[in-house]
DNA sequence: TTGTAAGCGTTATCAA
DNA sequence: TTGATAACGCTTACAA
């Protein structure tokens, strides 16, 4: 059984056309009668032609391929970051190659000097490893996703509307004390506004605040271990208070929340949790976690959309740079559950 | 600035080389003279040249290109999967193109024919969509992972020897009635080994067993009412006896596990767990859940190494199609935590 | 060890 | 509305 492949060579020559004509069929098809569509048409079952795509990528340029560069998959955030974009194929068309690069610089250097190899058109980068202007060096089109974006494009939730909702709802819950845990980080990185948000409202209305900016790990047996040192260090610090903490994801406020459960053999009243995020893991707790959502499927068409049109404006014959880099922010949705209120 | 692209005729041309030897320089340097070599090396750099693998594949055929379908990455079982099996490139420099099929036969069907056009050459399946028998009618090499395939060539959990070890666990633990709920599948799937496993072990030992071959439904909602109706059955059933609970999965075992919890304000005595797969929320939920563990990087290894001499052999001039699909079992591990013993 | 020339399967440019 | 011909960037006989 020979699996020669049948081209536009073959179609050309079964039907009388040129190999120009078939290329029309496919790209420009009006400019062929009804009656010669047909022929084509019939052709084309008659000799079970399947399209290949590498020629047309080698004469015309165009590879409908997107770079996706994540940090990881194992975090659940960036699994759904990367279903969303994924299922965009629908709407857009673009093919997506990803790679995971781990928090290692060179590594993605790498990865994108490969992805340029296959001229893709545009990537989309989630990992904050790169700078953003290491990555608008590459004269590409390039949308980031909740990371520092000094220079490209991104598409970023409201982090600082986020800090805001999270410390209002422990407000109206009556807190003594509002804890926000979370990492370092500089003032570039998006979720630094969460930090804004947050601090913003506890000084407006004169609430007692307490920012714990550490790193909390990598690995669950490192956040617990770290978690459960921040529990008494707050009890130490704040007997007989009522604690409102803001974790910074909804992973390690359900480390948090079993902690306490272990502890007290429930949720004291004394402690209220709120995470960010709404991922699958605070609504499958023992106690649902409330969270700052974000909402990943209309970031994700947000960012797609975006790409979309820079890569577009790139194919014009005279494209107009954009002379600012454009940022599009998200509203993140306050999601009420059973560690609050 | 322009962006005009170096090419090996760029290079052929500052070096006075032809173009046969710049290919060569790539391909088979050691066909050079060091000098030579060196000279090339020295216009790269100099001409600040870009690797175009669109111009290799169309003249080699060859795109280092591998499909992947998977159902979802909502599952922390298949984003765990797709992040081992993108490790991958790391050893064997294959791309992958991914989609997920979210269940839809014809859309995978069409995810499919695009793969084909651009000459992948080969296929990772962790979809159950499709039969093997459509898959392994593509010609191309394809492995399957936890799911049929009696057509094509696989990589699967020893589900036999898990469902044997989860029940020894629970006779270990001293259990009156073992409790195995699992969806109901036809016996070609992987999974129904668990179901033998487990039954064999209960009929071996002659311990009373209940097998609960019922669909827990797709979302979190869903499952928690599921679970919870059976927990009320149960309670009737088995009154003031030790139940042994082998879950599908850990995220079936933990949504059990909460229920319990909050029901009773701690996990009974009276109820030993057990999940499947080993995925992070077993080790994260308030109760450490004993789990019978896939060996994920394992199985993702195995997968790319055997499609890798798959793809091997197709390139080789009189290439030996197999006669039977290949399949691999890989033993998983029983891990014991605190809901069992 | 190096070069010539003919592809690979499309699309683009002109011309008819 | 259709066709001839030249790209696109690289590999691969075959020749030297």
């Amino acid at each position: 059984m020979k699996k020669q492949k049948v081209t536009f060579a073959d179609i050309a020559a079964y039907t009388h056309f040129s190999k120009t004509t078939i290329s029309r069929y496919f790209n420009n098809p009006d400019s062929l009668t009804l009656e010669n569509q047909q022929k084509i048409a019939d052709a084309l079952v008659a000799l079970d032609y399947k399209e290949n795509k590498v020629g047309r990528i080698l004469a015309s340029g165009r590879t409908e391929f997107v770079g996706i560069i994540i940090p990881n998959l194992y975090m659940h955030y960036y699994s759904e970051m990367l279903n969303q974009i994924l299922s965009t194929y629908e709407t857009y068309g673009y093919k997506f190659l990803v790679f995971a690069g781990n928090d290692m610089a060179d590594v993605e250097r790498k990865y994108i000097r490969e992805l340029l190899a296959y001229n893709i058109e545009g990537m989309i980068i989630l990992s904050p490893t790169l700078s953003s202007e290491e990555l608008a060096s590459y004269n590409l089109p390039v949308v980031g996703i909740e990371r520092e974006d000094q220079y490209i494009c991104s598409v970023n939730t409201d982090n600082y509307m986020g800090g805001m909702q999270a410390a209002s709802l422990l407000k109206k819950s009556n807190c003594d004390i509002l804890i926000h845990v979370n990492a370092r980080m500089p003032e570039t990185t998006p979720a630094f506004g969460r930090i804004q948000g947050f601090t913003d409202i506890c000084k407006e209305n004169h609430l007692p605040y307490d920012l714990t900016l550490t790193d909390l790990g990598n690995t669950f047996k490192e956040n617990h271990e770290k978690i459960m040192n921040l529990v008494d260090c707050w009890e130490k610090k704040y007997p007989d208070k009522k604690k409102g903490i803001f974790m910074p994801n909804d992973t390690h406020a359900n480390v948090l929340l079993n902690i306490l459960i272990q502890k007290y053999g429930k949720l004291p009243d004394t402690y209220q949790i709120i995470g960010f995020d709404n991922s699958p893991i605070s609504e499958e707790a023992v106690v649902p976690i409330s969270t700052v959502g974000q909402q990943i499927p209309v970031i994700t068409g947000e960012a797609m959309s975006l790409l979309s049109s820079l890569m577009d404006e790139r194919k014009k014959r005279k494209p107009v740079p954009l002379k600012e880099p454009i940022h599009r922010v998200i509203t993140p949705i306050l999601i009420r559950r059973a560690t609050t209120k």
